[in-house]
DNA sequence: ATACCGACCTGTCAGC
DNA sequence: TGCTGACAGGTCGGTA
């Protein structure tokens, strides 16, 4: 489900709401599958800290936990996978159905993680010790690294750029619609082994990249099945997209129909005429 | 180290 | 109507 976009979309949404609640208690589902940490040692860590900010690292959520004197001594790890839901809910709103965790706030709203195909994850990172900092994700930020940087990521390497671009140890935060959306708009077959890619055509990339990451934060992510916010609103999004899920649709470009092929195990939409 | 592939889950939709 | 198979926004671990 969520990718860059729709992660900040949530963890925006989810700041908005919770930013200086605390939570009052926790609770957990039976099935084991969604924590990489023991369900104990999560609502220990959870239960009368303060959540002070919700901020999105790549496509992980991640909630500072404060102690009562202020100090941040954990992180909360969030990952949607394809279908969690991250929400902010009145107590008294029925619980939705594939629901894995729900924390009970002072405010007396709930944030609860849905997830119907468990591929989601919550995970604690404390900071207890001096050398503990902030979590970063397991590579770069699509919006932060510069366009040298950028180019540097892919030399040398020999699989698919489209392959290298869902990489998350490399870039983190891009998924299969924006890199096929961006390759589509940089006019890049995604096919191309990465170390091939021009620096030139490399630059535009990276150029294409941050313009459609921005453009769909801006319109709240794209909703193509089941995402949705913290209030459970849609996307808007998918209505922008040029080539993800219109396989023999015309490009909007060129009116060749668009192509679907199987790169790194993941369908791929491109326009064989405009994608070189 | 790099790259590929199947596995992990449930829900939905097209086709028969 | 009901069954079957393909497919879905992501990651991980095993293998070459």
């Amino acid at each position: 489900m969520p990718e860059l976009p729709e992660v900040e979309t949530v963890a925006n949404g989810v700041h908005a709401r919770v930013a200086g609640d605390t939570i009052v208690s926790t609770w957990f589902s039976a099935k084991p599958e969604p924590f990489k940490v023991a369900p104990s040692a999560l609502a220990e860590a959870l239960e009368g800290r303060t959540i002070t900010r919700v901020r999105r690292v790549g496509k992980h959520i991640v909630a500072d936990l404060a102690e009562p004197d202020g100090a941040v001594k954990a992180e909360w790890i969030i990952h949607l996978g394809m279908t969690g839901r991250l929400l902010v809910s009145q107590a008294d709103v029925p619980v939705p159905p594939h629901t894995h965790a729900a924390v009970s706030l002072a405010s007396g709203r709930e944030l609860r993680f849905v997830d119907a195909r468990r591929f989601g994850r919550l995970d604690l990172r404390r900071l207890d010790t001096d050398k503990a900092e902030n979590f970063t994700g397991p590579g770069l930020e699509p919006l932060q690294i510069s366009a040298e940087a950028f180019v540097e990521l892919f030399r040398g390497r020999k699989l698919a750029i489209k392959a290298a671009l869902l990489n998350q140890s490399l870039l983190h935060g891009v998924g299969n619609i924006y890199a096929d959306e961006s390759l589509h708009r940089a006019g890049i077959r995604p096919s191309l082994p990465a170390g091939k890619v021009s620096k030139p055509r490399l630059r535009r990339l990276h150029a294409e990249l941050q313009l459609v990451l921005r453009q769909a934060i801006a319109l709240g992510g794209s909703s193509v099945s089941d995402y949705v916010d913290a209030d459970g609103v849609r996307g808007f999004f998918q209505l922008e997209h040029r080539v993800y899920s219109r396989t023999g649709q015309p490009c909007l470009a060129c009116g060749t129909p668009i192509r679907r092929t199987i790169i790194g195990g993941r369908s791929t939409h491109s326009c064989p005429h405009c994608q070189t």
